[in-house]
DNA sequence: TTGTAAGCGTTATCAT
DNA sequence: ATGATAACGCTTACAA
């Protein structure tokens, strides 16, 4: 019992393959043709080989996004907004996961290149000269949702952190918060990066520095938590009952934190339950992404919108428009951010 | 400049297709037919085409997992071990998302047919006689991690949840909680219905009687916190400090819950605070699937193991199996549950 | 060891 | 309107 083939069915309804070929693909057809190939296609439950079709046509009607982690939850937003507008253009989504590193992201979009997709968006961690080489000479179109090189010429489209950052440190200011510290991930990703240098700029418009930095090794919940304890320092029970006692202002002693993503934040969050801190009262926290995690944690998560669902909202429209046409020139789009205010400050 | 194609390198290097080839797949050559074929290639840049490639071969080395939400952190758990499994036998994995309705899972059965994958992995929240009918007709294997008739006669993988549900109850009784009430999803799913079961039986095991029993829309954290005042009804701070003020007993009033999964716990546990009660002490909590967002929510959630990980695991252990022989006897794998205590219990 | 050629299952271009 | 047939890019007998 093999699987039936056009041929298959073109010899059951009497006709030829060409015949069985336009009736599926709805092209002019007698009544009786319409007929007779719809009962053989029924009867014996033909479904065409979309290999072969997209061989011959040349378009599979898959795009693919590759996301680095997908325990993270800011790809969820993001594969959503992505979703909604690929599936109204008509495109079936499949979502790929590749590890945190560059050379997992480059066989992606080497192997990619005459795959199952009509185009590629990636969010890349890391970046470096061979990704971009590979991204250039890819057969399918790829856009970044992230940051690369404008003389890469592809398009992308990003967050403005260091805007992000800044509304961040605004809030917890205008709070009364003055000794603000930074829980990063790896410096050398891009967020990483962007984060980094946005904070620092973001104290510096304030006249403030920073009260604390530690990087996590990973932008996951378990080294955010990790890493905690390395920001916090002696930031003990014990010492807040002393702090209490004694003065509203003992220098050097975080009393916000801001972390790289809503992951980090809520495994801070856990370091300082345990510790015997309370938040907002104790120590702020203020997340970014304002992925689902951010209502979801408790107390729910003040987080910088970075704008995923419009950044996967835009990312798509991009790739659909270069596959329409690939000589146009390359966009490069950057989303603003705002912030979600929710009950982890004050 | 179009892409290069296997003939364009078989000229540019100065021989035949066929030992492009061989070269490519590692067939026997000799040293210089190996040298010149690298170079064309390398010149050109050549990859070759998957579709073309599997049209011939019969395989595309790509799986197929398909989830019914993305938002759902209990897949991230699943994706990672099914993951691992298959990309250690040489496949790629591919994510796509279903809707949480039957039809869009039978869509999916049906396109993927003759499609981009060696094999569908599908877990429904909905089973009908339609979605049974488009599996067995499917002409690439597929295995269900989730509960389908056994006459069926399709692999599956499913939980044990009536065992967990006992597990989370003996727990609960063990601390001294008597009023046990239950958040379900929708009752018309498949996992809904066994947990409902599982629930009754539970109670009855302890010659308990449920406390309350209510049902979201929808497995999710919104629909868990639109649901959560139901069950928690009169269950206000304004009473429970009347309730503290005269009797620690009062019939009717929950002072455990038990909640489908995760998503819905947790939403449980923001109306509680809502409501000025405390978890554990006030009411007890506790989740299913032990997912990341256990370990994430605070308090970390108590929550039964349903064994998702494993479940990833011997799905797609029985997928590649199956591919390797399509006349094995279909398999019907139960795992068992395990409870991960945290603090949402006393 | 290498080359020639026949498919894999479609769609599209021609005749008819 | 329908039918024969040549591609699409690759692998694999089979021949040389």
């Amino acid at each position: 019992m093999s699987r039936p083939t056009i041929a298959g069915v073109a010899r059951a309804a009497g006709v030829s393959v060409a015949s069985v070929s336009r009736v599926l693909n709805g092209l002019p057809a007698t009544e009786e043709m319409v007929e007779r190939v719809q009962r053989a296609v029924d009867e014996l439950g033909y479904v065409p080989d979309a290999r072969a079709r997209s061989l011959k046509v040349g378009r599979t009607f898959q795009l693919t996004l590759a996301v680095a982690d997908v325990g993270n939850p800011v790809y969820v937003t993001m594969m959503r907004a992505v979703e909604e507008v690929v599936s109204a253009a008509g495109y079936r989504l499949v979502v790929t996961t590749t590890g945190p590193d560059v050379v997992d992201e480059v066989a992606l979009v080497r192997g990619m290149a005459r795959g199952y997709a009509d185009g590629l968006l990636i969010s890349p961690l890391r970046v470096d000269e061979d990704l971009v080489k590979s991204i250039r000479e890819c057969e399918v179109p790829v856009v970044v949702a992230g940051n690369v090189p404008a003389k890469a010429g592809v398009d992308t489209v990003r967050a403005n952190s260091p805007k992000g950052m800044l509304l961040a440190v605004d809030h917890l200011v205008a709070k009364g918060r003055r000794r603000i510290a930074f829980l990063n991930g790896p410096a050398d990703t891009v967020p990483g990066a962007a984060r980094a240098k946005g904070f620092a700029e973001a104290l510096r418009a304030h006249d403030l520095r920073p009260a604390a930095v530690a990087e996590a090794d990973d932008f996951t919940f378990a080294a955010g938590r990790a890493a905690a304890p390395a920001l916090l320092n002696s930031l003990t029970s014990e010492e807040v009952r002393v702090r209490v006692a004694t003065s509203s202002d003992v220098r050097g002693r975080p009393d916000a934190v801001i972390a790289a993503n809503d992951l980090l934040a809520v495994g801070v969050m856990h370091e300082l339950a345990a510790a015997g801190l309370e938040v907002p009262a104790d120590v702020a926290v203020v997340g970014m992404d304002d992925s689902e995690l951010a209502e979801q944690s408790f107390p729910p998560l003040t987080s910088v919108n970075l704008g995923s669902a419009e950044r996967g909202r835009r990312a798509a429209e991009l790739l659909l428009a270069r596959i329409e046409d690939n000589e146009r020139a390359p966009r490069r789009i950057v989303v603003q951010p705002s912030l979600s205010i929710r009950r982890s400050t004050p």
